[in-house]
RNA sequence: GGCGACGUGGCGGAGUGGCUACGCAGCGGCCUGCAAAGCCGUCUACACCGGUUCGAUUCCGGUCGUCGCCUCCA
């Protein structure tokens, strides 16, 4: 088990992960508002915390992953309007489509992945014990959180209090007894399809009167679900870098202010995908929707392609970016045309495995690991005889590329009978020394059957042009 | 304006006070009838200006530039 470092957005360092409970770790990360279907910046927190969370199993704990669908919200609801549609139907596919578009990745799914719809008691209790504490106050129908109430306020994003502005727009701003206060509760408006009355969770007497039916507030959803999932205090809270203010901000302050403990130990925040110099965003309209991506390039490019940048710094995404994966890809593929399959590797060959996982102890650097991957593959190459494949396929698991295959069918003969009968018709005009009838018959096979003919030792394989 | 991050070779992208990142693309070579795959080599990389140091891309200060957050946003 090795000694494993992350960076914390709270501390700004990287610190040691030290599990409450010996060997386990709780991992909560922000999923998607599901309002219209997840783009490739989407799938970067789903792919690294789900990866994060098999490296820690590869090095011996039992991680926990809980990614939360936020199925209720301002986003949704204008969304439905526009489409003519009840709220709760649109959520319902785009959640749908959420599992299918990321179950395309091959990563199997979180193992929690609550709805807020459906923990609305949690929610409830939570605001009402915040009321209780004084930390929270209902206000012409909405809930409000007391932000100076917290004096650790500002701590996750390092920003001090005169410098903000709680926004959802200057609505509601009148029932706010501070500016700075933001939204637990928001009351049933106008227009809103769905609605749920605290009374049907709580008993009458704790909830105040001023407290009406309605949905909850963004931040509040994730500390209940995340709380309710893995206990205060877990070990790595995570999502994207533009949460941290003021989504994760305040997730962190409720829980202090309710349970006067921190959520998280360890505060992590993956980098933003960007198109062109800007941030792919679904506001700013540059988007590459996942399913379009996985379609044209393949799963295992898609994580290649993920897992080539530093999970903190921003990601530049473009075909040619892809297209740069894929063929990363096929060169693993490639090297493992002469693997022994099923067999250990040489020890000699081990620094570098070693040199893999411990660059993924050392703040999850999923670059600089592939680096030693890559010099595994390349001495491989470079010995005279086939070596075991083992530690490429520790290696690959752990970045989810685990069902790789070696480039090249099965049954070509079977598969590819034309190109197959062509190809031997090419092997006599070779033995012949017909050259010029060789090398037409190579580029009839290719026109006409996608396939490349590559001469080997003793005959001839065939090989996909899409696998090289 | 405030807070944070960053500026690395054709592209992507790690990292380090002095020693080859890695990958893709290009070029040369080996191998091959020719290719493909692979191997070897190559492409004078660290924004700019000062400072600290025997020595800085790597530390400190400044300049310019880029990006993110400050409003829903992975």
């Amino acid at each position: 088990m090795r000694r494993i470092r992350l960076h914390d957005t709270m501390s700004g360092g990287l610190v040691e992960l030290r599990p409450r409970e010996d060997g386990k770790v709780g991992i909560y990360a922000c999923g998607p508002t599901v309002y219209s279907r997840v783009h490739i910046g989407n799938a970067r927190p789903f792919v690294v915390f789900s990866l994060l969370a098999r490296f820690l199993e590869h090095e011996g704990y039992e991680a926990t992953l809980v990614v939360n669908l936020t199925d209720v919200n301002d986003k949704i609801y204008d969304a439905a309007r526009a489409q003519g549609r009840p709220s709760a139907e649109l959520a319902a596919e785009m959640g749908r489509l959420y599992v299918s578009d990321t179950d395309a990745l091959g990563l199997g799914r979180p193992d929690r992945e609550p709805l807020a719809s459906e923990a609305m008691g949690e929610i409830v209790a939570y605001i009402a014990t915040l009321i209780e504490r004084g930390h929270a106050y209902a206000s012409g129908g909405d809930v409000f959180f007391e932000v100076r109430s917290d004096p650790r306020y500002g701590a996750l994003s390092h920003r001090r209090i005169e410098e903000m502005d709680q926004g959802e727009g200057i609505e509601g701003s009148e029932r706010k007894r501070d500016p700075l206060d933001f939204a637990l509760w928001k009351a049933h408006k106008e227009g809103e399809d769905t609605s749920w009355d605290p009374r049907e969770y709580l008993p009458a007497q704790s909830c105040p009167p001023e407290w009406a039916a309605g949905r909850p507030g963004w931040h509040i959803e994730c500390s209940a679900m995340a709380e309710e999932r893995l206990g205060v205090g877990f070990e790595i809270h995570g999502g994207g870098s533009d949460l941290v203010f003021p989504h994760h901000e305040n997730e962190a302050s409720q829980t202090r202010a309710a349970r006067g403990h921190e959520l998280a130990q360890i505060w992590m925040h993956n980098g933003m995908i960007r198109a062109g110099s800007e941030k792919m965003a679904k506001s700013v309209g540059n988007i590459a929707p996942l399913h379009e991506v996985v379609e044209k390039w393949g799963a295992h490019a898609v994580l290649m392609y993920l897992v080539g940048g530093h999970y903190r710094q921003p990601l530049a995404f473009s075909d040619s970016e892809l297209e740069d994966a894929d063929r990363r890809v096929a060169r693993i593929r490639e090297a493992m045309r002469r693997l022994r399959a099923g067999e250990a590797s040489p020890p000699e060959m081990a620094h570098s495995r070693d040199a893999f996982f411990d660059a993924l102890a050392e703040d999850f650097n999923t670059p600089k690991a592939l680096a030693s991957l890559f010099e595994w593959v390349r001495e491989a190459n470079r010995r005279p005889d086939a070596v075991g494949d083992a530690d490429l396929r520790d290696m690959l698991d752990v970045l989810g590329l685990g069902s790789l295959t070696p480039t090249a069918l099965a049954d070509p003969e079977r598969l590819y009978r034309e190109a197959w009968a062509l190809a031997e018709e090419r092997q006599q005009a070779r033995a012949a020394r017909d050259y010029a009838r060789a090398d037409a018959l190579r580029d009839q096979i290719r026109a006409e059957h996608g396939v490349d003919v590559r001469d080997v030792a003793n005959g001839f394989e065939l090989i996909p042009l899409e696998e090289r």
